[in-house]
DNA sequence: CATAAATTGCGACAAATTTGCAATTAATAG
DNA sequence: CTATTAATTGCAAATTTGTCGCAATTTATG
């Protein structure tokens, strides 16, 4: 818990920004759920202004430490393989549950031949499986 | 270019719904750039109204004509697998560009088991690679 | 052609996101 | 620790994006 943050603050001060109290709060929101809409983030941060909340979005995505995913209809947010565990979702289409899941090394032995084929440098890739979960099946 | 809109004719009407002059711009609009974002589609439409495009997209997504996909910041839109080849992307951070693959059989072997394995059954899939493009590499 | 049902355009809303700017806070030199 | 400077925030207003109700129009059908 505070070995990320002092990652956070490390990893922030070295592209030239301090680790201020909202950014902070949008942080450990985002730890803690994961993915994160936008709407549960800024209610997650009651004090901190909407602007601030989409500005320090907008940082930590340039930075490289929050990425958007497209889950069902609406985008999620989730902090980046640089500060969580790399993973990818199931999203059930009926109940829009989330279900997470670790690649492997198949994946990504196909993703590098795909990008050394278009010459393209690998900097993170999103995988997601959209269908019915177990008990939605059952239709 | 006219099998495909009688592809879609079909579609539509076996779902109960008419193949009218505006749905009939926004997929041809959506064949014509892919992917496409809303504000691109409003544009190449001009004729209809901003609602129409909305309720054509909810529309085409609930029919499983339609797909959103997080491309970099903004969501963007395409025609799903049944009206539009298969394929992946590799999005360059820098320019934006965006370069479309093939998948291997190894990721639908993956797929599949992660499917399997989560008791889940499988309606779509999408796969996106972020990076930079060989040009945007040499700085 | 007449009728019923589906679809559209329009205008008003509501929600989401962005922006300018003055006030506050953080980093740093002294 | 205090002054100074630069970065960051909150606030209010503007913009953009997406939704809704409803009358007018179009489409499917008998």
């Amino acid at each position: 818990m505070d070995r990320s943050k002092n990652q956070l603050r490390q990893h922030m001060q070295k592209a030239g920004h301090s680790l201020t109290k909202p950014r902070l709060a949008v942080f450990a929101a985002l730890q803690d759920q994961e993915p994160q809409t936008m709407r549960r983030l800024i209610a997650a941060c009651p004090s901190i202004d909407r602007a601030s909340i989409y500005r320090t979005i907008a940082l930590f995505e340039k930075l490289g430490i929050v990425q958007r995913l497209q889950i069902g209809w609406k985008y999620k947010l989730e902090l980046t393989d640089s500060f969580s565990r790399h993973h990818h979702h199931l999203t059930c289409l009926k109940c829009g549950r989330v279900i997470a899941f670790d690649e492997s090394t198949e994946l990504i032995k196909e993703l590098r031949w795909v990008a050394a084929h278009n010459r393209f440098k690998i900097r993170s890739h999103q995988l997601e499986i959209q269908g019915l979960c177990e008990s939605c099946r059952k239709d």
